[in-house]
DNA sequence: GCCTGATGATTACGGTGTAAACATGCCCCG
DNA sequence: CGGGGCATGTTTACACCGTAATCATCAGGC
């Protein structure tokens, strides 16, 4: 098992260590992340994390790299359905609780600037899950579908997020049925 | 006309001339954006601003509060058309365009915690308004059309600040299209 | 005439990100 | 085997931030 472990071992390299003090920090709320938190989390001087990262921003998108993962391993999880509307709407339920359970890390990942540094392959794989349900939902739509389901699951997870949001699952539950209703109507000319 | 001016008199009182100020370093970018800048910007010392706020979140809640009263008088203007579908998609794009013009204002007028500080009513006058027009298109789903209209402006909105989506408006027109005519199909059972 | 309140300026403190110089241990090569 | 480099951390220092506490000024009302 070369491969990360799951607890913070205290003798791992402090490259990995960090990002996992780092991380921990942000879900105990995202003021609690600054550099120098992270390094006294990991037991080392203020300075040290810059051997490992050019700047904080590299750190964080270490962590939000880690986010993404997550994030890909829960839609993979939500998209084992048969029936295809069903698995769209649970990787889109899935996305929504994931901003819910993880909501420093969500606000991290699509931070401005995040985008650009962040290699795209990585952050993109629950993406391309979510296409491919739509594509074969709708053939026809699947570029503007799958653009129209990003963008209202992502918005219905900021909104409730930022607290704009009652906190009232059925509702949203409601919006995406009737985005997955759209989906599966056939599409008509004019 | 007893109301704001556009412009920033250099003798205005200090609370108006403050939050002039604070938005228009905003819109240079949010990383300009210090009480210490704010309070130098207009030419005073850098605890004045306290008297005037009780922090800076409070400044900024006065910030966002323009942001909306602006963001409302876009959608307003969006909303003069006859047929009820077009109205409603041109509300959405100038909620996107808006975003577009002011990424720093928009981003701070959905920060979390302004959600709690703001006076409510003067935060969802545009969302009434495009509430309205859902209304009557689908009647039956007003509620869930409603948010899920909200929910995907919002998202791709956010989406294209974050700098996640390609530049290309005719992407964004078609999902809100597949939106709108999921709204103007009649619902079906099953 | 003086007191009072509002407004603003000064000073000070702990926090932040980060640049620069310094210490230390390990490995590799002569 | 010895010494030089290099990776890793530490210390120190600086500018900036938000803000608490204190002081200065000045206008109006008793």
């Amino acid at each position: 098992m070369p491969r990360t472990d799951a607890a913070i071992p205290p003798e791992a390299p402090l490259h990995d260590r960090l990002v996992d003090c780092a991380l921990a920090l942000l879900e105990r709320g995202e003021a609690e992340v600054s550099l120098r938190a992270v390094a006294r989390a990991a037991g080392v001087s203020a300075m040290a994390p810059y051997r490992h990262f050019h700047d904080k921003s590299a750190l964080m998108a270490a962590v939000a790299l880690r986010g993404f993962a997550m994030m890909e391993a829960n839609a993979r999880a939500a998209d084992e359905k048969d029936d295809a509307a069903a698995a769209l709407a649970a990787q889109g339920e899935a996305y929504i609780a994931f901003a819910r359970a993880h909501p420093a890390l969500f606000r991290l990942m699509f931070a401005d600037g995040a985008g650009m540094t962040l290699p795209p392959d990585q952050c993109k794989g629950g993406y391309a899950l979510m296409a491919r349900r739509v594509a074969h939902l709708a053939p026809d739509r699947a570029e503007a579908g799958a653009l129209a389901c990003w963008g209202l699951v992502h918005g219905l997870a900021t909104l409730a997020l930022d607290g704009r949001l009652p906190p009232d699952p059925a509702a949203e539950r409601a919006a995406l049925e009737l985005m997955a209703r759209a989906l599966t109507t056939r599409a008509r000319e004019r």
